[in-house]
DNA sequence: CCCGAGTCGAGAGCACTGCTCTCTGTTTGC
DNA sequence: GCAAACAGAGAGCAGTGCTCTCGACTCGGG
């Protein structure tokens, strides 16, 4: 934008601005981490040394920092979620469900600071940009891709119980015209369930909403509540028939980068 | 405590101090409901026709402050969800589940930053008091509440699928220590799964992660994922013989006092 | 009745915040 | 080489939570 041609010589200055940006974020991230949500700008100039009026150098306001911590933040979750998914056999649809719903847990215990920016009460003016709808799906496009394959695989036990009203349909069978054909609207309705439950979950987790005594062994209780949800999505308990059916879809730490 | 005797006479000032106290809060939720969560002292003191050393005349901090309105919202959640399981007639379990659910959302949806300090991301350095557990907790009691009468009236279904392991049945038993003999540790289970999953959709719609061209009618979404609760949880799908089947348990605004 | 004690409000002040503006020195592209 | 763009420092503004002091007021007990 500001530099016209190529990508051709980064020009020292523009490669330090960039390192300088980098830099910004990794300090305030850090400051994130340590004293809460209430980010100080002052505060992190004076740990890079420099004054604050600097740092409106490379960011316009404090909430656009903000912004591009909360879009890294995303694809952090994102990856974890899709790491997780990834430390299963193709086929081992409940492990692969159990691998993403553990990895956002995992990541977001790692991460409380950043996952309050994230699904915590939004900051007074701030409005979220755009940039950050389609990372915020790729958590719920996981647990639906699992349902998928699980349903092209013809391994999806076809739901019972209350049927989507027409309303509900309606807004269900736009959003299933990007994925045509795989799933019927009530199937889909069920991994929305699972995946405002997944975040319910670990909500109240994160916020400690939930370890004030109430239950203990808070990681059985996830991994079992996950698993009720895996049910109500109508995956299969036990891995397919090619594979060896070892000691998998466990709980564990499946993914917890950084 | 600064009058030793009974509640005999209570010597004007002491009045003016309890209205005093009333109208600082009642300032402060109206500031809250219009500016958000970063509540400011000094401009509800503004507001007040006063300086903002005064407030400290009556709360010995912001924090303090902010307290006493969760406390309240609390109870008012509370509250609004209990009359929600009222207006349905008793024996009607789902109509009484659905009654609870849409209170807690029409609730969540009026007063969203009471909501979020509630169920948002916990101030920086604040930590929840004691007082504010039990009050916590009555919504999920309510949702539970529901299970028992149904048990107790052999018309909660026995759960199927996944078994509750171990661990998590030592937690689950002494929650249910309370209750006794009412609900299994499998029911109980279904019973907070319904209890996170609401949190997780009043959140999403709350704090508009949801809205944003996902779903439309997020009303009658909601209604049916409640529905999927109910199913799970076993709540039987019609009002008991004893009653007229009319035109009950319809979603509608149950409860939204105020 | 009156007077000390406790209460209340106002004001000044401290340390902090986000942000703007101006000024100086450096780097860049032509 | 030079004008333009950029980077940082510093001062300053308006706002915040909170503390302290000081005068006015009210209350209860003698």
């Amino acid at each position: 934008m500001w530099q016209g041609g190529g990508m051709s010589a980064p020009s020292i200055r523009a490669r330090i601005r960039a390192e300088m940006i980098e830099e910004i974020k990794a300090v305030a991230r850090r400051h994130l981490a340590t004293e809460g949500g209430n980010l100080s700008l002052r505060a992190v100039a004076r740990d890079l040394g420099m004054v604050s009026s600097a740092v409106y150098r490379y960011f316009p306001s404090r909430d656009a920092l903000l912004t591009e911590l909360i879009i890294e933040a995303y694809q952090a979750l994102g990856d974890a979620a899709e790491a997780g998914d990834a430390a299963a056999a193709r086929d081992d649809l409940r492990g692969r469900w159990l691998g993403v719903s553990h990895a956002v847990r995992a990541w977001s215990l790692a991460h409380p600071a950043e996952y309050a920016l994230l699904y915590g009460s939004p900051v007074p003016g701030y409005a979220a940009p755009s940039e950050t709808v389609v990372p915020a799906q790729r958590v719920a496009f996981a647990l639906v891709q699992v349902m998928i394959d699980a349903a092209v695989a013809g391994r999806l036990a076809p739901p019972d119980g209350t049927p989507v009203p027409p309303p509900v349909r309606v807004d269900l069978a736009r959003l299933l015209e990007q994925r045509p054909g795989a799933l019927t609207e009530e199937q889909l309705a069920r991994g929305m369930a699972a995946w405002s439950q997944l975040f319910g979950l670990v909500s109240f987790e994160v916020f400690g909403r939930l370890a004030q005594g109430v239950v203990e062994d808070s990681e059985a209780y996830f991994d079992h509540q996950m698993r009720l949800m895996a049910d109500l999505a109508g995956l299969p308990a036990e891995p397919g028939p090619s594979s060896d059916p070892g000691p998998a879809a466990r709980p564990g730490q499946p993914a917890s980068e950084e």
